[in-house]
DNA sequence: GCAAGAATAATCGTATACGATAAGGACATT
DNA sequence: AATGTCCTTATCGTATACGATTATTCTTGC
């Protein structure tokens, strides 16, 4: 069965942002429009605007009459999202103390639990999901679905952050903090949940490596070092 | 002179959006392909991207097969909007605050003191668009482009809120709020400019005509008025 | 005279076709 | 042998063409 149904606009963007965010597809790999057409078994004029809406949620670069690249965000960029971050989800917590009501509570802390199973499973592309998806989950506390939304965009831009920049040996977000955090909006203190806020993501972002050079594109030596060097 | 320049996609899409927000196009308003192309001097090749975007930003409406039109944010959505932005624009103002140095504190009084020459003028427009890059100059603040861009999209969706339930005697926001935010900033109270920045924004909100239905669209009857009734 | 249905017209959505631009390789030159 | 230039090829960007769906108008019956 080759194509079983046409596949709608916004099915195709969630296939390629998710093949993206669990990083099936690295940074700096190209996105053709013919192949990705065949991929999906319609046109590259379906493929074309997808493509677009990726570029304006900045997961993709589009450089003219080169082509569509999985965008490889720059150390400047990295960092600026990250500020972003903390200035906005300073707000989201805030918020979400002061709306916060005990079912959830335990909704977060379910959804940390379940982070936590992935993780110890070894999981490790499942957690990287659910540690973003709890962000997500806090924005839902504040019972705005614009916010969550914005929330999502911006921890979207920032898993490919990660990919990009993390060190090979860190396993990720730091364990605790996301516990931490549901603590400081249960106890009710705003201040204190803000300020744990806002170390977390500081956190996060020292957990990288932005001193050196990104992460190599998968370009030639890299994806063919198996070969050895022929001449 | 038809045609001098191709124009590219972007000044396209600021193009409409500018018309948009200025209120040059109303909210309901049929946004055709082949007319807007014919406008643009483009084929509809170059308008559906940029009409998908301006949807994506919630800015524009498409129905399948209908046609795309000017949005018409429901009151919920509007509501929505606007406590999303109190949300962000919180970690917005304590950021700036946090921020500020004495040459932002004159820029953004600057910008009040633009705003308030054009209201004086009986610029309407032009005041309503100061006011919500007062907005942005405030993000700008923070020195972080993506929070600044974070902040434009949701003031245009905010302008579109405006354009559809302001009352009629309404001059627009309230006419002291934004110099009143600077004193905050400026006195360095952290948690007085957030409170400030809530209370504000929500005076916007209450300044609205959320009871009633939404302005009309400028349909027919409006739109050929002065025909008067023919038959 | 009015309502319901059918035919026409207009517009949207998608695919295909074509010109333009950049990448990759062959050949000539130094 | 290495480098620079030209040519071929592949891919992108845009326009045009066509089928599908909806709005409108005209006709017909009540």
């Amino acid at each position: 069965m080759p194509d079983s149904k046409p596949m709608t606009d916004d099915e195709i963007h969630r296939e390629i942002l998710e093949a993206i965010l669990d990083g099936r597809l690295a940074p700096g790999e190209k996105l053709g429009q013919d192949e990705l057409g065949k991929v999906f078994g319609v046109s590259k004029t379906r493929i074309r605007p997808v493509l677009h809406r990726l570029t304006d949620q900045k997961i993709v670069t589009i450089e003219p009459m080169r082509g569509a690249f999985v965008a490889r965000p720059s150390v400047e960029e990295a960092r600026a999202v990250n500020a972003a971050r903390q200035i906005v989800e300073e707000g989201v917590i805030r918020a979400a103390t002061r709306a916060a009501q005990p079912k959830h509570i335990t909704q977060l802390r379910e959804a940390v639990a379940e982070e936590q199973r992935a993780r110890s499973r070894g999981d490790t592309g499942q957690a990287h999901r659910m540690t973003g998806e709890f962000h997500c989950e806090l924005a839902r506390v504040t019972g705005n679905d614009v916010v969550v939304e914005l929330v999502r965009e911006l921890v979207s831009r920032d898993s490919l952050v990660v990919a990009l920049y993390q060190r090979p040996a860190s396993s990720g977000c730091s364990l605790g903090g996301h516990a931490d955090l549901i603590d400081k909006i249960a106890s009710g203190d705003e201040d204190a949940a803000a300020h744990a806020m806002r170390h977390h993501l500081q956190d996060v972002m020292a957990s990288l490596d932005l001193g050196g050079e990104a992460r190599k594109a998968p370009s030639l030596a890299a994806a063919f070092s198996h070969l050895g060097n022929r001449r």
